[in-house]
DNA sequence: CATGAATGAGGTTTCATTCAT
DNA sequence: GATGAATGAAACCTCATTCAT
């Protein structure tokens, strides 16, 4: 039993894998079979097709980043440290697995997902956004943040901000600066000439 | 000869409304040349291949952007109302057209464009990096943008928070605060109690 | 409307290199205007489809071997020297147009040529056997060659060792014997001890 | 395992059968599943693409004429036997499968065959040249070949002599003579009066 | 007459899915 | 349960032929 489980996971990962590094239609359910070690068949021993793993991999995805940020979210520290490690999280895996946003992700493969599937993803980006907002209302009530604007544009603001530099950051060199600083010091204070 | 430009055109205006909707695995060239009202072989008369369509989709794509955002940066008006333009070009375009940041866009389509073309519209982003960055240091010439943030650094901060907030809206309903306001007011203080 | 003749002419001459070059199914119409020198709507003007085309350049080498059969036929020397003159022409020609004898020529296309045309050129392949029977008979006049065997026989037996013997010659090298004293004495004598 | 081959076997009988009958290019490959009784896609299974199929078949043409003459080469009769046998095999399979010399088997195909596949054959062609003369030689040392003339030539003539015979019976009617008694006659003695 | 842009029937090939072992 | 050989629908692309200019 537990071992049904174990292969049924190891299909997934395989097919995550491919599909991050080929897209949905050039990934051949014979190239997840090898992959995951299992024959052809097996997969839909576990799976009812090819789209069903690949429905199964985004839930996977966003829930994993989901379960990252609540977790975050329940640490019994203070605004500001939290903003850091959502930073240095989404630094330590941008080349590795998640280095989207759940919500780049699923507008990417918004013509493969599932449509009920899409419904139930972008359920837990708002799920997510709640988080933020609750990180931002942290920040508010240590007085750190701003309570003149909503929560809601903040945690836009930050996402955005963070996201925004990542994706820059894919394909240029490391830059001379420290960036991180720089990037906190303008989401707090702004660009404006003080 | 206008002619043919302009069938050419039509093929391609028919392949990027049908790539966009249904994605490029599940456009088939029957459908571009039914939607382009031509024959099937016609496309092959314009078109080395399916791929090149698409390629040329991409580029247009990016590149009529980056001519929008250009002919922004050209105008002879403050850094406070380019930005303004920007926001709201983006906002009527949303549902629209070009509702994905270059960036975005390539990303989603990695495994698609062809490698050379991946490489052209990488350069076309750096092309939009500058521009930006030249909007940021005429804030800067004007005294309202800081000066001792990289403007680099800066554009990304704004790109990246327009572009946030309108994913967000864009599976979000109507909000009732005057939002635009509220995210220039962040851009330009930042979310810290002064 | 000697020029209409010409333009006919230019198009089968363009054709058959072609056809020869690459077969018939991997020469194009467009090839076949292009080498001519005319629109691809002008073979069509000349010629009711590509078969009819292919069809002509069948006709024409097939006759056109014939004819030089016939002129030697028909010259006032003896058995010997038409002997020594078929073999030189087929020679001289081995790497030229006519490198394939009729028969052969027709059995590599008969998927190709149309049914009635093949028939055609079955006949045309009679009429050369019936010329080489005659240059046969003048040798049995002559007393040059035997009268117990049919001249049909020793036709096929002459054009049979002349054929295989240029066939080898295309993908051999030169060799050091006078391979055309050996033939004849072989044809003269046989191979057998006397 | 012994089914898989069978199976494969089952391909390039049906492939043979087809291309023999219409030609490369009207063979299709529906038609060869259809006949080989399996689906078309079994067909990529076995073989890479259509000129794969091709090629196997005409690789297996020429080693299975090739194996024949050897079998010949090999038996332990006299020189004059041989040469029965060879007329003999060569009539059988007249209108049968291999009624095409090799040679011209390879010059009928030569712009389909691979080329890499062209020259296995070309090799295939001087293997059996080759045992053709060892054939003539031992027709030298049993003192019924004249030595004055080299083996190759002597190849050459009763190859070709052979050939173009059973070329001719192809469209014309049995003849009245007992050709083969003529046939080895004038391959002895030639045509000339002695 | 001459042309070549437009066409679509028809071919090859791929690959998700099935099912007998 | 697990497998992978077999399948055939579906997609891309070619090219002979047409016909408006």
């Amino acid at each position: 039993m537990a071992e049904k489980l174990q292969k049924r996971s190891d299909i997934l990962t395989s097919a995550r894998a491919l599909f991050k590094e080929n897209g949905f239609h050039n990934t051949k359910m014979e190239d997840i079979a090898q992959r995951a070690g299992v024959g052809k068949g097996t997969l839909y021993e576990y799976f009812k097709n090819k789209q069903e793993i690949f429905d199964e991999t985004c839930i996977e995805y966003v829930e994993l980043i989901l379960e990252k940020v609540e977790e975050i979210s329940r640490m019994n520290i203070s605004f500001n440290e939290k903003l850091l490690i959502l930073f240095k999280k989404r630094k330590n895996s941008m080349y590795e697995d998640f280095e989207k946003s759940p919500i780049d992700y699923i507008m990417s493969y918004k013509n493969i997902i599932s449509e009920k599937v899409v419904k139930r993803l972008f359920d837990h980006i708002l799920d997510m956004n709640k988080i933020m907002i609750e990180i931002i209302n942290q920040g508010k009530e240590e007085g750190v943040v701003r309570k003149d604007i909503p929560s809601e544009i903040i945690a836009c603001f930050v996402v955005g901000t963070l996201g925004e530099y990542f994706n820059l950051k894919m394909y240029k060199q490391e830059s001379e600066f420290n960036e991180e600083e720089l990037i906190f010091n303008l989401l707090f204070k702004g660009f404006s000439v003080k």
